[in-house]
DNA sequence: TTCCTTGCAAAGGCTTTGCACACCG
DNA sequence: CGGTGTGCAAAGCCTTTGCAAGGAA
């Protein structure tokens, strides 16, 4: 059985890029992380193996994943660009603008407000790049303690 | 009658700050403008006026603005970050990533996925800070017409 | 052999910061 | 006057790019 992780390395090779020691890591880091990541942190997990990727590398083959369709991109703000492989399918990120973790929510949920973007705003909403902020259970407890206090 | 500008600008000495002619130039700019506008854009309007302010100030106030609960900060993402005074209230941006310009539309229509999200997932979704990313009418159109050629 | 990929370092773009001077209150 | 606010320039941060050397096919 081919993994997830082949899958990819695969249809890279079918669109005719060639493959590299670093770009398997790369794309294992991502596949096996199960999770959107970012740049940095892609690096990070890569480094655990060997210190011979640069970080130019990342962003190289992150942008060459999207480029291909096999991963996405999406900006949550604050300067946090992730990164996720397509079998990771459409979600929502929930990001907490106190502990800037994002936690993820079905993109179902957000089907009837596309509908209504469409035929009253004339507007396409792209739902596989989206990002949502507040604050998460934990911070919620925080903030309502510190105003108590 | 006081106008916006001019509550702003109290509101801002009734929280003990400072009134400079940089500062009321900065919020008449963002006031007036009646939408939201970046850093730079700020920095466009007040130099119709006079050259002598700084984009570091510019930066400056705009943080006192949101500090200080006058101003909302939106990070659309792709490195642009908006700000609008609070009268311009809460407002979805739906922004095009084709041409980059964001339209707004009305905050009611995630009231369903706010509750949701609070009671599924037990976050609490901030409505004033959001961004929808897709194509707006202009740019669907610009793009069915590269894919028939 | 060809030419795609990489590492390195430098350059970008946007934003923040340190500092001395200006000036509001 | 005292202390906040400003301009300037430099530094930061994240990301991209130019170039020569390395290596996949």
């Amino acid at each position: 059985m081919m993994t997830h992780c082949h899958t990819l390395i695969a249809a890279l090779r079918q669109q005719g890029c060639r493959m590299t020691p670093q770009r398997e890591m790369i794309v294992e880091a991502l596949a096996h992380s199960g999770c959107h990541m970012t740049a940095e942190e892609v690096l990070e997990i890569v480094r655990q193996k060997t210190s011979a990727v640069n970080i130019a590398t990342i962003y190289r083959t992150l942008d060459l994943l999207v480029d291909h369709g096999l991963a996405t991109r999406a900006d949550l703000g604050e300067g946090r660009v992730v990164y996720a492989t397509i079998r990771h399918g459409p979600h929502i990120h929930l990001v907490c603008r106190r502990c800037g973790r994002a936690q993820e929510a079905d993109t179902a949920l957000l089907a009837s407000v596309v509908d209504t973007l469409r035929e009253q705003y004339h507007f396409c909403c792209d739902t596989s790049h989206l990002a949502l902020y507040g604050l998460c259970e934990v911070c919620q407890q925080i903030e309502d303690r510190i105003r108590d206090a």
